[in-house]
RNA sequence: GGCAGGUUGCCCGAGCGGCCAAUGGGAGCGGACUGUAAAUCCGUCGGCUUUGCCUUCGAAGGUUCGAAUCCUUCACCUGCCA
């Protein structure tokens, strides 16, 4: 298997690398041959999200440049749950950890090559700590693990107030295990996270060292914020998800268009496979006509091509276009119009009577309330088919059925929904 | 275990018997300006059958014409002393 020796630089240039062990000594062996690594994934939600999908993006680079993949998903970490600043987690129950571990492992399988010389393996920690004993466990584990190093993490310093439970302040000890036990059965020697799994990365080196006196590595990809330090995707839909069923492929798209200027050139490098010299011809476009918006426009062609596929990106890009196009609704065929608003959610009501506009802002989850939705109208924010709506006491009449059946209903300036009238 | 203080709307945080659906800030939402960007400014921000009604101020009782505000019990948190 030859590899791409450009990989490590390649992975400098697009900022994913926050932290890392020995970085030459890291090169050297990625230069040497298919290096098999490990990423893993803690069943903590039904899906996974933004966060996760840069470590999906980062494998699948380390795979195309010629490494092998171990893909992980946590039945057993997931059972427990890192410990996190803001507080001790809730247990999940067993079968919900089961569920959520499955449907983890196939949001993950697309992305990886499970063919050819350098195959990904998808691996479950659950099946290597289940049967351990506890004895055994402190005996060959915990006794590599000093108390005073782990006290002194900055996620346990964090919590040493508010406190912490064993459970969780034994977790590194689970993620060092699995490492321990991947380069053991199956030659793995570098594993990579998020910053904020860091310490965990390096519990896992450590412990292969101190058990083994082995040689392994790790590095960590950066924590995607906005320019004001926040986290992404953290709005009130929740995380941005890839699950098309938690959140729409449309909505997903919209998300990346959005994105904020500052931030194009950085999404661009982590999240899409675009050569560098694409990329920064992007740039140079995006900063000479930043109204053109080319930089947000590859983001969200590229990331949700990536995540759900070339036709359902054609789809949501057309029916982007239709909505703000800027031209008439009417103009457009009822088809084109119908497509569209399927993408964006669309509400099926009776054609008998139609209800009022406030009515029809809350049926299609554009305001979560009566009183939202009158405030919206009262604000000047609600619009039907692109008119703006004056009278919140207002009913649509057949006239403004597009098509004979469509209404466009609009909050805001991007918040659409349609109605069919049947 | 003792003493003191706290628990308010999505978050922080005022209120300390009627003028309280509850000051202020943040987030969110809408408008203006733009480029489906950022910044800024303005507005809005419990629900409803909306000149009024209903449910909220840790939980349950009580006092009162009337309570987020007073009393009792319970739960949790914080500080000081053991």
């Amino acid at each position: 298997m030859t590899v791409d020796p450009t990989l490590l630089d390649d992975l400098e240039w697009r900022g994913l690398i926050a932290h890392s062990t020995d970085l030459d000594a890291l090169r050297e062996a990625l230069s040497v041959g298919s290096v098999r690594f490990y990423v893993g994934f803690d069943p903590t939600a039904p899906s996974l999200h933004m966060g996760n999908l840069v470590q999906i993006v980062t494998a699948k680079r380390l795979q195309l440049a010629g490494h092998t993949p171990y893909a992980l998903v946590g039945g057993a970490t997931g059972m427990i749950g890192d410990p996190k600043e803001s507080g001790e987690r809730v247990l999940n129950s067993l079968d919900t950890v089961k569920d959520w571990v499955e449907r983890v492992r196939h949001q993950i399988e697309p992305f990886l090559d499970f063919e050819g010389a350098n195959a990904a393996t998808m691996v479950n920690n659950y099946d290597w700590t289940a049967s351990l004993s506890t004895i055994d466990f402190l005996r060959d584990i915990g006794k590599h693990f000093p108390v005073n190093r782990m006290l002194a993490r900055d996620v346990v310093k964090s919590r040493l107030d508010a406190g912490i439970s064993y459970t969780e302040f034994s977790y590194v000890l689970l993620q060092s295990l699995d490492f321990l036990n991947l380069y053991r059965d199956h030659g793995v020697t570098l594993q990579f996270g998020g910053s904020d799994q860091w310490g965990n990365l390096t519990g896992g080196v450590e412990l292969i060292r101190r058990s083994d006196g082995g040689k392994a590595h790790a590095f960590a990809t950066p924590l995607v914020t906005k320019s004001d330090g926040t986290k992404y995707g953290k709005t009130e839909g929740g995380a941005l998800w890839l699950d098309p069923q938690m959140m729409s492929p449309y909505a997903f798209y919209q998300f990346w268009l959005n994105v904020e200027d500052e931030k194009v050139g950085e999404l661009l490098r982590i999240f899409t496979f675009l050569s560098r010299a694409e990329i920064e011809d992007i740039e140079t476009q995006h900063a000479e006509k930043p109204f053109l918006r080319a930089g947000q426009r590859a983001l969200a062609e590229q990331v949700t091509t990536l995540v759900h596929g070339a036709e359902e990106t054609e789809r949501i890009q057309a029916a982007s276009a239709a909505l703000f196009g800027g031209g008439e609704l009417s103009g457009l065929s009822p088809d084109t119009l119908g497509a569209a608003l399927q993408e964006t959610g669309s509400t099926v009501v009776d054609g008998d009577e139609l209800p009022s506009v406030v009515d029809l802002l809350v049926a299609t989850g554009l305001a979560k309330s009566k009183g939202e939705a009158r405030r919206t109208v009262g604000e000047g924010g609600a619009y039907l088919n692109n008119q703006r709506v004056e009278d919140p006491e207002q009913v649509p009449s057949s006239d403004d059925l597009i098509g004979g059946r469509w209404l466009v209903l609009r909050r805001g300036k991007k918040n659409f929904a349609g109605v069919e009238v049947r």
